[in-house]
DNA sequence: AACCCCTGCAACCGCCTAATC
DNA sequence: GGATTAGGCGGTTGCAGGGGT
């Protein structure tokens, strides 16, 4: 047996592969080398023949709208199962999912970075600190929110969620997490390294009535595209100090059936007066600015300078 | 023009599982 | 029942091309 081949295919190669296939059907991809016909591997052979010789495949077709939203969906659905995931995207490989949702972590984790605080900010506890970037949650977090630890939750933990989900984020407060519950969502989706959390004196500096509100629901793939205009608008508030105010005075109650909700000690009406998870007898959520992210924000995003030049 | 950086993509690697011996 | 093999899958790597400086 020769020297087992690697590296790229040449074109008399692909052409052996598919008559091979031709003849004996997808199947049997050790025989081709032990036939002497190609010096691949089995494994080799196989994947050249799903991920780029198989019929009917998207090459070099860029992921549409509707593909990108499926992805999402179905890797907060089903995590990082790629294959199954293209089993729901006609023409698509679970190569081409993968690699398409890693550029995409990528890029959303480049948009995101955040430059470290000085020390001298950091320790100067009455200056709000001010956020280079939208805030994201810290995931592990989530998992163990409690009352006696409110922490300092920041939204914009997935942004891919926010754009592609105008649904009120999810953030479930459980003690374990839950499989298939949005909170695995998050976890799979945080970007690495964490990105800077709030600490709780500037959340409270930023947010006097500070509301965060909870749904179970899962993700539900957007209804309507707002206009790219609108990203600009978007983009423009989340570089605004003040940004978080979108938060207060939520005025859309929604469909959500929120059942718990963040309150600061300067909370209003029905606070607890101190910082914590209380009932929430009256929701009141978000959902008019969370549903104001326009698919295509991110793209704006990236039209920004990237936050070393902020 | 040269260099660097980023991105997308193809292919490989390692692990796991099922089938076969 | 254990060893071996093949196939499947997710993670990772390497490279080519494009854009910016």
């Amino acid at each position: 047996m020769g020297e087992i081949k690697k590296g790229p295919w040449k074109a008399e190669e692909d052409e052996v592969l598919i008559n091979h296939v031709k003849k004996y059907g997808p199947k049997d991809w050790s025989s081709i080398r032990s036939k002497g016909l190609l010096h691949r591997t089995g494994k080799s052979c196989r994947l050249r023949w799903v991920n780029k010789l198989r019929p009917n495949l998207k090459n070099g077709v860029k992921f549409s709208v509707d593909e990108e939203r499926a992805v999402i969906e179905l890797q907060a659905e089903f995590g990082n199962k790629w294959a199954r995931i293209a089993t729901y995207l006609p023409g698509r490989t679970d190569n081409d999912v993968k690699n398409f949702w890693s550029s995409r972590q990528k890029r959303l984790a480049r948009i995101l970075q955040t430059p470290q605080v000085p020390k001298s900010q950091k320790n100067n506890s009455e200056s709000p600190v001010i956020h280079d970037a939208p805030p994201t949650v810290k995931a592990s977090n989530l998992g163990c929110l409690t009352k006696e630890e409110p922490s300092p939750v920041n939204l914009f933990c997935s942004p891919s969620y926010i754009v592609h989900n105008p649904k009120p984020i999810s953030i479930v407060p459980l003690p374990e997490p839950l499989p298939n519950s949005n909170m695995c969502y998050f976890e799979q989706n945080l970007l690495q390294p964490e990105l800077d959390i709030m600490e709780k004196k500037s959340w409270q500096d930023h947010r006097q009535q500070t509301q965060i509100f909870f749904q179970e629901q899962p993700p539900r793939l957007p209804t309507e595209v707002p206009l790219a205009s609108e990203s600009q608008d978007l983009m423009t508030r989340l570089g605004d100090p003040n940004f978080f105010e979108v938060f207060e005075n939520g005025s859309d109650s929604g469909g959500s059936n929120p059942h718990l909700q963040y309150v600061s000690s300067y909370g209003t009406e029905g606070s607890c007066g101190n910082d914590g998870w209380k009932e929430n007898d009256n929701p009141v959520t978000p959902d008019s600015f969370i549903h104001d992210f326009p698919m295509d924000m991110f793209d704006h995003l990236e039209m920004l300078p990237s936050p070393s030049d902020w």
